[in-house]
DNA sequence: TTTGATTGTTAGTTATAACTAACTATCGTA
DNA sequence: TACGATAGTTAGTTATAACTAACAATCAAA
């Protein structure tokens, strides 16, 4: 098989927990998951079954899902770099959608150094702006 | 299926027939591609034959190969990605060995907006320095 | 409380891209 | 030229991660 970095996949189920909650969603359920990702229920259940089993989600009462400490830590970790890749890259005159896109693309496989390098970037050149950022 | 970039693996097999080549190699085979990759005779000899069949590479006398010229076009373009990237990186202060790592993943991943946006600091930075690239 | 819609699960499929093992083909040297 | 080493191919396997279709469970409203 491929090295991919071993779990793309799951960080960005968890991330995507973590960016629906920061946006707002009260109980987030797979559906929501599903709907967001814009994958099948099903892919999306057997991926939370995995994530559970693993120790980074719970399913409380109703199905509500929650993110264990360290499902968020891995979720707060892509989620941080997923907004400062993307506004670097909107501040750059990428557009929008596809500075975002890119983001989701490269947030998993740059190493930390280099990604600390890129934020040191990133923080000479927007650390004054006001920073709202969406999915 | 997941939508990678549709084609990263291929993008990578013609990208190390490139570096073979710049690297001074003259007569590159598949055993050199599978040795410097790291992968199996049996993985490259069907990705190659894959790559022959959508006209990206020939297989001439001595199964010496050769880049078709969409082939050069798309291995050129990776790698001038690749060379930027890990260069740029390594100029940040990140190690050689990682910033290589960095640049290979994420060399096929970013849209030609945000790698000309990232080029451009690139250019910026480190455009007078001299630049003896290699693998 | 029943029932229809929404949500979640399971089983089986597909695609990609690596792998090993075993084979064949080719090349260069004795 | 024949033979051993090197190179390439084929068949079958594995893992990941999506998919559809069909089923089960749950919830909310009549």
């Amino acid at each position: 098989m491929r090295e991919t970095n071993t779990n793309e996949s799951a960080e960005d189920y968890l991330e995507r927990i973590l960016m629906l909650q920061e946006n707002g969603n009260e109980n987030i359920h797979a559906i929501d998951i599903a709907t967001s990702m814009k994958f099948s229920k099903a892919s999306v259940s057997i991926a939370l079954k995995k994530l559970e089993n693993e120790g980074y989600v719970t399913v409380g009462p109703k199905q509500v899902l929650s993110l264990t400490p360290s499902g968020y830590e891995i979720a707060a970790k892509v989620y941080e770099r997923h907004k400062i890749l993307s506004d670097l890259f909107i501040y750059l005159g990428v557009d929008k959608e596809i500075a975002r896109e890119d983001a989701c693309k490269i947030e998993h496989d740059l190493s930390e150094s280099s990604f600390q390098a890129i934020k040191k970037i990133y923080e000479k050149k927007i650390q004054n702006r006001s920073n709202e950022h969406t999915i």
